[in-house]
DNA sequence: AGCACGCCGACT
DNA sequence: GTCGGCGTGCTC
């Protein structure tokens, strides 16, 4: 995607800097709403005059609603069927910055700018004047008669004279009843205050230090210091696996952003990971940072928006909605597992959060570190290619970590029809049981598709119009090319190798192969690991003293999605590094049915490198991302029909796609077929790398009449592919 | 998104 | 006649 953001930074950096305007009464503004119009409305700045980014309510037709002054008025509509803004709202203005970010985001995603601000302002109360509580301090007056409770009380209060007590704290802490701190307010020993009741989150302190670090991880952490501290746009890619540091050395980086006393923003993709990386925060800088994700409560978000606005908050940590937060000076994003796929939102609206923490970053003149074990191809071609600073942690006990590994050929061993537990795996399991240590069955599922392999050698079915592979139709009974739509009976013989019977849809469940299991080592307390779960076990840090076995290395190593390779290494290279300690190295068997494919190959020999490399090439060839670009269309209806025939009238009609030399293809079934009901299809367009993609097709879906029925969404570098 | 308007089929 | 279904269009 990156292409956008390249010649950009620089004038941006201008624009988000850029001088307030002010509007008196009268004047004619422009106003964004939250509504999907997705344009600027013309009003009347009210009595007390408004200015740019200012939070606003504003009538709508019968309605009240949010909206935020965006720039002067475009003056086209009749003046005096202009409505006046009826009041400015108590938050912090948007900022230049981030309307900025908004409109290239929006341009960039084809998303209408009213759905990209309301990601922004996503917060409950926001139209609310700010929420009171009643705090107790220590007052004047001296109250008539004294007692034991009352001066408990007073005490408490000379003690800390810092902190405004609630009601409750104080009568608790004094260890008195509420009415005992009511009777000192009507004496005026104590006095009542109204305090907002979103505060500012505690400070942190840059300087207080955590772990000692190694000479290499601190060599790696003054890197990313000074290029902070450059106070410029850049991106860092951090390579270094589980255990290198890789934290500690990051936050070192947000401690140099808090230094200048900028903002920091920590991005982690699920919200099961926040909790022991806030310990972590707590250890460095003494304090919890602000915390953004759909985890924490009503009261808590209002407080986190607010006081990222206003200043009060120096740290955030959150999932990726939190890069629409309103910060008033954003110093640093930090991506962590960059590569991880929860990173792409695919419901409403379709953005990437790595890709948007870079546009953001370049406006803003901030630092982005992006940090994984295991990079995305992007962003390994973006540090190939020198747009990327590069920075690698090495293990901490060197390559002993990686267990020895092995491929068991599939093609060769005696497999019992529906079985996928091979000889070769029983053995080597049953011999760890018999030392008494563990082993690990994983199931790797992610990118899952039912595809159809051959199992005598090991080919799988291809369409005949593109190169993606044929995914069984779980209703149709047919294959499927989930690309173009292109659909083909089942064969009986296997096109390859001519073998009669051994094509069968590749993909057993965790209870298939749980039940196998248990039949095999029946005295074995036995668990399975899928990659479907791999989300909540990814917490789970414990190695495995012992084998760890993949059932199904091949899966989605070929199918029809182009980061299948990419996640099949990223995953089994990690499943694969649970398997023993420093001082012990275990065992891992990968069982295949393609025990040369390049994938295999790079896992087992552990050379890196050298599988980025093949796989960019294979990109690059196949005019893929990062090397080409994609663009899903999805269109929803109740009525499948009606969607599909409207994906084949689009296919038809497309003169605005062929005149920048991009390709349509489908209609096929989306990746989701059916959301609540309704039916979704997708036609996916491929360009070159440099051609104006969003502009053609903009003027292409033009063409087409959209209604509630029938709509439609467009998914710029879709990231799923059945 | 809401909400009105308006154009057709089933009732008092 | 008119009540109410929801398809279409507008909101500064």
């Amino acid at each position: 995607m990156v292409d956008l953001f390249d010649n950009s930074g620089a004038d941006d950096a201008d624009a988000g800097h850029a001088g307030v305007e002010w509007f008196p009464a009268g004047a004619v503004v422009g106003v964004m709403t939250t509504q999907p119009l997705g344009r600027v409305l013309d009003y009347i700045a009210p009595e007390e005059g408004c200015f740019t980014g200012a939070f606003v309510e504003v009538p709508l037709g019968p309605r009240k609603v949010l909206g935020v002054v965006w720039g002067v008025g475009e003056g086209t509509f009749a003046r005096a069927r202009l409505r006046t803004v009826n009041r400015v709202l108590d938050a912090a203005p948007l900022q230049a910055e981030l309307r900025v970010f908004l409109e290239r985001a929006a341009d960039y995603t084809l998303t209408p700018l009213s759905a990209m601000l309301r990601l922004a302002t996503r917060v409950p109360g926001l139209s609310d004047p700010p929420s009171m509580r009643k705090v107790y301090r220590l007052g004047e007056g001296q109250p008539a008669r004294m007692t034991p409770a009352r001066e408990r009380v007073l005490a408490v209060l000379e003690e800390f004279s810092e902190g405004g007590f609630t009601l409750k704290e104080l009568a608790d802490y004094a260890g008195v009843t509420p009415s005992v701190v009511a009777g000192l307010v009507t004496a005026g020993a104590v006095r009542e205050e109204a305090t907002p009741r979103d505060g500012p989150y505690v400070t942190l302190d840059p300087a207080k230090g955590g772990l000692p670090l190694s000479a290499a991880q601190a060599a790696v952490a003054a890197d990313l210091r000074s290029a902070v501290a450059a106070g410029i746009y850049g991106t860092t890619l951090l390579k270094g696996v589980t255990g290198s540091g890789k934290t500690e050395v990051y936050l070192e980086a947000v401690a140099a952003c808090l230094s200048q006393g900028r903002q920091a923003l920590v991005l982690l993709p699920e919200i099961a990971l926040t909790g022991a990386f806030l310990d972590r925060v707590e250890a460095r800088f003494g304090a919890r940072p602000a915390e953004w994700h759909s985890g924490v409560t009503m009261t808590e978000r209002r407080r986190c928006w607010k006081m990222v606005g206003r200043g009060g908050a120096q740290l955030v940590v959150g999932a990726r909605s939190a890069l629409f937060l309103p910060f008033r000076d954003l110093g640093l994003i930090v991506v962590d597992e960059e590569h991880d796929t929860a990173y792409k939102q695919e419901d409403g609206v379709f953005y990437n959060a790595r890709d948007m923490a870079v546009l953001r970053a370049s406006l803003c003149s901030a630092h982005v570190v992006l940090a994984s074990a295991t990079p995305s191809l992007e962003s390994w071609v973006n540090a190939q290619s020198g747009k990327y600073k590069r920075a690698v942690l090495e293990a901490r006990f060197g390559a002993a970590v990686l267990p020895e590994m092995r491929p068991i050929d599939m093609r060769v061993e005696a497999l019992t029809q529906g079985k996928w537990v091979s000889p070769s795996l029983h053995e080597a399991v049953q011999l760890r049981i018999d030392k008494g240590e563990q082993s690990l069955l994983f199931l790797n599922r992610r990118g899952y598709a039912p595809v159809t392999i051959c199992r005598a050698c090991g080919h799988q079915i291809a369409c005949r119009n593109c190169d993606a592979r044929m995914v069984e139709h779980r209703f149709l009974k047919r294959l499927m090319c989930h690309q173009c739509g292109e659909q083909a009976p089942l064969p009986t013989i296997c096109p390859a190798c001519k073998v009669e019977g051994k094509l069968a849809p590749v993909g057993p469940g965790v209870e298939r192969i749980t039940e196998e299991v248990a039949g095999l080592f029946p005295h074995a307390r036995v668990a399975v690991l899928s990659s479907d779960l791999f989300a909540s076990a990814r917490a789970l840090k414990a190695a495995i003293e012992g084998l760890v076995g993949v059932i199904d290395a091949d899966l989605g190593l070929q199918g029809s999605d182009l980061r299948a390779a990419e996640r099949t290494f990223q995953l089994l290279r990690q499943v694969a590094g649970r398997a023993g300690r420093a001082d012990k190295p275990g065992e891992a068997l990968l069982q295949t049915f393609q025990p040369e494919h390049p994938v295999i190959r790079a896992i087992l020999t552990g050379d890196e490198e050298a599988f980025w490399a093949a796989e960019a090439e294979a990109r690059r060839a196949a005019g893929v991302p990062p090397f080409g670009r994609l663009a899903g269309i999805i269109l929803s209806s109740p009525d499948v029909q009606q969607a599909f025939a409207l994906g084949e009238d689009m296919a038809r009609r497309d003169g605005p796609l062929r005149d920048v030399g991009a390709q349509v293809f489908g209609p096929a079934p989306a990746p989701i077929a059916r959301i609540r009901g309704r039916h979704r299809v997708r036609l996916l367009v491929k360009a070159d790398k440099h051609v104006p993609l969003q502009a053609a097709l903009e003027a292409w879906i033009r063409q087409f009449k959209w209604s509630s029925h029938l709509r439609m969404s467009v998914d710029i570098d879709p990231q799923s592919f059945y």
